[in-house]
DNA sequence: CTCATATTGTAGCCGAGGCTACATTTTGAC
DNA sequence: GTCAAAATGTAGCCTCGGCTACAATATGAG
């Protein structure tokens, strides 16, 4: 008697309703590389913030906001630093290069884009604001573009 | 002259629009959390997919769908198991436990949801499965709710 | 039954992003 | 100007989720 996995060595697979693997691949390590960028943006997004209301970002402000430690948040900024979004000299807090304003600036239209979709869809703002944070690094151009296309329809 | 600095020390922050730290700090600890639960959620609902598709789950496939080495599938399979999500002994391939199974299916429900609300706001398809692939480990009850609500009451 | 091959497992490396503990610098009060 | 306290930086450790290289096991062909 011939077992499945033999029947898998000849090819001879059921093959059901799931995807090809290399779309289904593609698609996870697409959704791995944006993990890796997420905090990159949170980072940028709250610095931009700082900056903006209060004059300066310091790491022990960016760490409290973030709900991290400063050790935690220094070494972010360092990351920040070698990825040529943000500029910090010791003592002397985080300024943003124009390439992290550029992004602070796309995550922040992005963020009030899936945030009044949420609430357009019935979320209350609380849940909309929180799930915002985490989806918002996940939505490509093409849907942010529908998210817009959207809410203007909808007036 | 006093500073943004010493304006700070002495609590004369100026307090923009900015939320309050703790809830910011709670916001974005929860995002981190459902970061490390994202990967167990994939795992699991591809292996659900694999033992009803093919009969059995083995690494091999489990990292060829996810796109990384088998390793690598070999090594979060030990976390799931850790975790109580699902059972392998050697060279036998992978199962659910129940709370594995369970979880599979709250996340395929999940997962169908978010691709149709995407779908419904005029998403193509194949963007709406990429995001959703990000999206959806980020979408709480609540959001989860409104969604399902929202689907019905435009029929 | 033997054995080449595919699969599976192990070891060891890396970077990201957490933490605590400790060292250094700045700062404002005095 | 001194100095304690707050802020900042450094060191070292952890887990997760990647990888490659190598070892061990199963499996089907013959």
């Amino acid at each position: 008697m011939i077992g499945e996995r033999a029947k898998a060595v000849l090819g001879e697979k059921p093959m059901g309703k799931l995807p090809a693997e290399g779309t289904q691949a593609r698609r996870f390590g697409k959704t791995r590389s944006a993990q890796s960028t997420a905090l990159h943006e949170d980072y940028v997004e709250l610095i931009a913030d700082l900056l903006e209301g209060e004059g300066e970002a310091r790491p022990t402000d960016i760490a409290r906001r973030l709900g991290v430690s400063h050790a935690t948040a220094i070494k972010s900024i360092a990351r920040l630093k070698r990825a040529g979004l943000a500029t910090a000299r010791p003592y002397r807090g985080v300024f943003l290069t124009e390439k992290g304003r550029a992004l602070a600036e796309r995550v922040r239209l992005r963020h009030r884009l899936v945030v009044d979709v949420l609430r357009a869809l019935g979320v209350s703002s609380e849940a909309a604001e929180a799930d915002a944070e985490g989806i918002e690094h996940y939505v490509s151009e093409h849907t942010l573009k529908a998210f817009a296309q959207f809410l203007k329809s909808r007036g």
